[in-house]
DNA sequence: ATAAAACCTACAAATTATATAGAGTAAATG
DNA sequence: CATTTACTCTATATAATTTGTAGGTTTTAT
């Protein structure tokens, strides 16, 4: 499952994709639509902006608003910002790789071979889909 | 990212579907061939043995044995046995569905929609992909 | 009877996720 | 240029979950 954060920052993101022509929209004003505790948006929202996909303006006016092009946002991107892995083992992390610690010979693990191929996949999926079909959803 | 149970379940599963003619299997036996802890394995197999995967022989002589075929186990029943949801969301999944907090009206929710195509395809590979699969690749 | 090994319940420790606090910085405005 | 507004940053607190441990109970083979 995702975590809240990244469910939040979906919300965010698709708040402000709808909302693309209206210049800065205001943290509260997201957090208040999507009953999210503000703060914890606050921190959601610049990391995004830290990773690009954010612009912001301070001060009376200000706020945030989207600088990439919806279909340009697949979810995987999101996904590994804020939650790390898409893959279901370290082993088999293309972003996040870590051997496995109870895991002598990594080559010979059956288990490893087939979480790759479940990584594949399930990445197929993760990178086509993208903000923009939350949009046409919505 | 898989919990450290359903990745040591999957290990055990697979040891004993390697050693499927050997009779019963020690606990000890598997939690030393794959570094684990015996108490902590011990847990995760009674699990599995509940859930209908295994049997047991208890007393000297005993342990844990496969009582399914391993193509008949698909990765997605482990999954959902010891981690819980396959789903992205709670307000998508078919076996532990609660609706988000955080949602007024999920009809209109276009995050939804796309996690319901996520889930659909990410259940096509793990109901596809079986302990078998894990087998023929050692 | 004894030893071996699964079964069971409860708890402890560690880690991670979620949320909050409060001071700092930049921008607009009159 | 003072005031208000709103994002920025760092640190910390709280809660939840995961991981692991303890210790006894039951069953079985010998």
């Amino acid at each position: 499952m995702l975590s809240k954060k990244t469910k939040y920052a979906f919300h965010a993101l698709t708040y402000l994709g709808k909302n693309k022509d209206q210049g800065a929209i205001l943290i509260s004003e997201i957090s208040e639509k999507h009953n999210i505790s503000h703060k914890f948006l606050e921190n959601i929202l610049l990391e995004l902006k830290k990773a690009g996909f954010l612009g912001s303006k301070k001060g009376k006016g200000g706020g945030y608003y989207l600088i990439k092009e919806p279909r340009e946002i697949p979810l995987s991107r999101i996904i590994r910002l804020l939650d790390g892995p898409i893959a279901l083992l370290p082993c088999v992390s293309l972003n996040y790789y870590e051997p496995c610690e109870e895991c002598e010979n990594q080559e010979q693990c059956g288990l490893n071979k087939v979480m790759i191929e479940v990584r594949d996949e399930t990445l197929k999926i993760l990178e086509m889909k993208t903000l923009q079909d939350i949009l046409s959803n919505e």
